[in-house]
DNA sequence: GCGGTTAGATGATGGCCATCATGTAAATTT
DNA sequence: AAATTTACATGATGGCCATCATCTAACCGC
């Protein structure tokens, strides 16, 4: 059956956010087209009419992901607090998308993988701006600052959620954002 | 065929290492026992002797692999300057065993994670005695700030092999190297 | 050295999944 | 409103993979 272009549109937006969900929650490999398409309410059979493959769908989701700026304009001390805590650990499904989604990129397609470093520039000038609102940092050093709080931050949510052991877990976030807190102490 | 006791323990042995070496580059779902055996230069029938499941093998590559202690008692600055290094970007395959396997094993049995969760607790031990022997870092502090730094380490390593921009993923290294020496240089 | 044990080889089996061929009905177009 | 297009559904197809059943030949204890 045929669908109005409204609809066209909205059943696409559907599926490319459905998946960038499970693919966040789940991983690339564990979530099939026929599940994301479950998830959006319709049967497989309609994916390639949106998308020629799985690799295109995974790039799109990627970018559709990344793109999704959502800081709200917040200090940087308010974003670390939210980013690094239990909660965002154990939500990864509406989480950060480059926490979730940036190890597996290693075995991604090219597209994919240009997607993520566009996510990347934009999460560190993101970042960037955040500490520049809060005064933090020489104009000069703001990227690299913002380069290694970043990976600070990933590294220890990526570990954080690799582990099975809660009190380690709580303690790589609870003593990684105290040490990047500290160094903010360090240089006015 | 029969083979003899010694003989046995080393094609264990031999299948650990293939696996823990192809998981590292390929990724747990992308490696089929199969290709482990014939890098172990036996064939998929045997590997069930060895060991129970797939899992069973991850969760046992999984200790290998972080047990592995190849600390070679040097001092944290080396220590960093080869880690966030282009080469061990470039090689997954013989480098860290947490920046390689940790984000996968999100999506792993307890037994896997158990075992990653051992893994970290080391390399904090390991990094803390290095940052101990450089006499950086009042003791009491050591722990966060091994912490910190080691976050920061694999973070880094991740988002550059996950990245298709040369420029970007070198930077991504540099500059979170440079950034960790440079908050190395505050403390005395 | 002999016989029971067993490590590893060979060859299913069943399930899952990406992809595609075809059908169908609804939306556009004129 | 008829003709045409097309978004999605249904239902293959072929491949890959984990796991297991069975076989065989060589080790190890006697």
């Amino acid at each position: 059956m045929r669908v109005s272009r409204a609809q066209m549109a909205e059943n696409r937006a559907r599926i490319l956010a459905e998946a960038g969900r499970l693919f966040r929650e789940k991983g690339f490999d564990a979530v099939s087209i026929a599940e994301v398409m479950k998830a959006a309410e319709m049967t497989h059979g309609g994916f390639y009419g949106h998308f020629s493959s799985k690799d295109d769908l995974i790039a799109q989701a990627v970018t559709h992901e990344t793109c999704d700026a959502e800081s709200d304009a917040c200090g940087f001390a308010d974003y670390l607090q939210y980013y690094l805590s239990p909660d965002h650990r154990d939500g990864a499904a509406g989480g950060c998308a480059t926490a979730a989604m940036a190890p597996a990129l290693r075995y991604q397609c090219a597209e994919a993988r240009e997607a993520m470093a566009g996510g990347i520039e934009e999460q560190i000038a993101r970042v960037s701006e955040a500490l520049a609102r809060d005064g933090k940092g020489q104009p000069e050093a703001l990227r690299r600052e913002a380069i290694g709080r970043w990976s600070a931050m990933v590294g220890a949510m990526i570990m954080a959620r690799a582990v099975d052991d809660p009190a380690l877990s709580d303690e790589l976030l609870a003593e990684t954002r105290a040490w990047i807190a500290g160094r903010a102490a360090d240089d006015t």
